[in-house]
Formats: structure tokens, sequence, C-alpha cells
DNA sequence: CACAAGTATAGACTATACTCTAACGTTGTA
DNA sequence: TACAACGTTAGAGTATAGTCTATACTTGTG
């Protein structure tokens, strides 16, 4: 497909895409067999990458840790025990980013009780 | 105190805590008796505000978040309605952050269970 | 065929959140 | 008293992550 359904169906602008694939999150590969214009093409895989990288953004991941992330998912780039490494640090620090958002929720709670007992 | 010691007391730099001051998270007040300089001085309220904005600022607040925060905890900018309001609000959206890391978490659980099949 | 829509590239621009430099005045200490 | 350390302000610079504009060529449609 071209970037234009690319961008439809993941609901992200071309000129966002084309940024991610300078900053090397994903690929597009152009027609040999068409010489009159130089489009990229992307498949299904682009489609799933671009959905990681809207969900590890979102859980505030930055674009090279996505990029790490996505090596570590579609690229011989990391041995099996680097990928495995990698994606348990990666469990880790989702459990401690948990862990402050429970403590954030703790303070707003109790905060909120004395607002409740007009303490503030 | 100076912003030295708040510096130290913190981990912040003074830098970056002018840089909070001129974005309105903190405020210095002036010795009205010291005609000499016109040095700011700080109470322990903006060593707990410091506090707030590192740990608002670990789990992905803007500083713009941060100032409501600060508002709702410290100022009376708002009824005691609205602080309730403004605080639940940060409740539902913390909850909806836990969702999307638990979430991150699985699709990484599972992509490791790949990776131990030799599935990719 | 005209012309709208799509594609590529380079580079400018924006917002956020710092981070640093320069210039200059104040305070504390050997 | 010299001078290092501290404080203030204005403004420049950096990194991240886009977002937009201009230019130019290609493709699809009435």
């Amino acid at each position: 497909m071209l970037i234009n359904e690319l961008s439809k169906r993941t609901v992200i602008t071309a000129h966002t895409i084309r940024f991610y694939e300078k900053s090397g999150l994903i690929k597009g590969v152009r027609d040999e067999n068409i010489k009159s214009n130089n489009y990229f093409h992307y498949d299904e895989e682009t489609v799933e990458k671009l959905e990681l990288i809207r969900d590890a953004k979102a859980i505030g991941y930055t674009i090279s840790e996505i990029a790490q992330l996505i090596d570590a998912w579609y690229s011989n780039k990391l041995s099996k025990n680097e990928k495995l490494a990698f994606l348990d640090e990666k469990l880790v620090s989702l459990d401690q980013k948990i862990k402050d958002l429970k403590e954030m929720k703790r303070l707003i709670s109790e905060y909120k009780k004395d607002v409740l007992n007009g303490e503030c």
C-alpha cells in the first residue's frame, strides 16, 4: 500500500509517518518494476509497527526507546538472549511506572480527604 | 532559604528552579527589610512543591498539568467542589494510564513467549 | 486533456522542557 | 580587601517530537 492508505488505516498523518520513517522506526520499499515514480510501498507489518508506536508513545516511551522495542520485535539485530533481556528490562520498568502511578493515586486520594474535611 | 539551599535540598538545579518559577509553579518572596539585594526566599512549602513536581513529572505530567495540580493543592483559586472534581479527573486518568501500562506488559509478555519458543 | 489528488524531499517552524552563557551586582571568608 | 561563591535577569541554545510549507513530479478522474 502507499502512504495515503497507510495514513488512513493508522490515523497517523503522512507527515508524521515520514517523520517516523526518517527516524528509522518503519521502512517502506520501492518497486523496482515501476520506473516512472519512486513511491514507497508499505506492508501489514508497518501497520502493526505504527500501532505499536502509538501504544508505546501513549505510555511515555520516547522514539529511541520505541526504535529499540521494534528491533527486539521485528529485526534480527539482537540475539534471542539479548531480546529476552531487553524485554525483561521493559517489564521491570513498566512495573516501576505502575508503582509510581499508584503512589500518585494515593497522594491525590489523601489530599481529596483533606479537601472533603475542609482542611485546606 | 535562598535558591542554593533549595537546590541542594531538592537536588534540582538553580536554573531549573528558576525555570519553574518563571513557569508559575513556585513562588519565592523578597525580604522587604533587606534593601541591599533582591534575593528570593523560599519556604518549606516550596520544597514540597518541587517534590510534587518531580513525582508528577516522573509519571508523565506536563508543566501546565502540574501547575493545575499545584493550584488544586495549595491555592484558593478553586472552590472545594472544583478541587474535588479536578482531583477525581486525575484519579480517572491515572487509572487509565495504569490500564495502558498493564496492556503493554501483556503485549511484551506474549512476545517474550514467542521469542522463547523460537517463533521469531 | 485539464486538473485535482497523491507522492517525495528539503527545510523552516512550533511547543515543551529544560540548560547554559553573559553580564553584573552581593555576600562571605582568608 | 581581594576574590571566590552566590544571586538576578535576559536571552541564546539544545533535544524531542512533531507539523507545515514550498517545490516539483506522478497518477487518477471527468
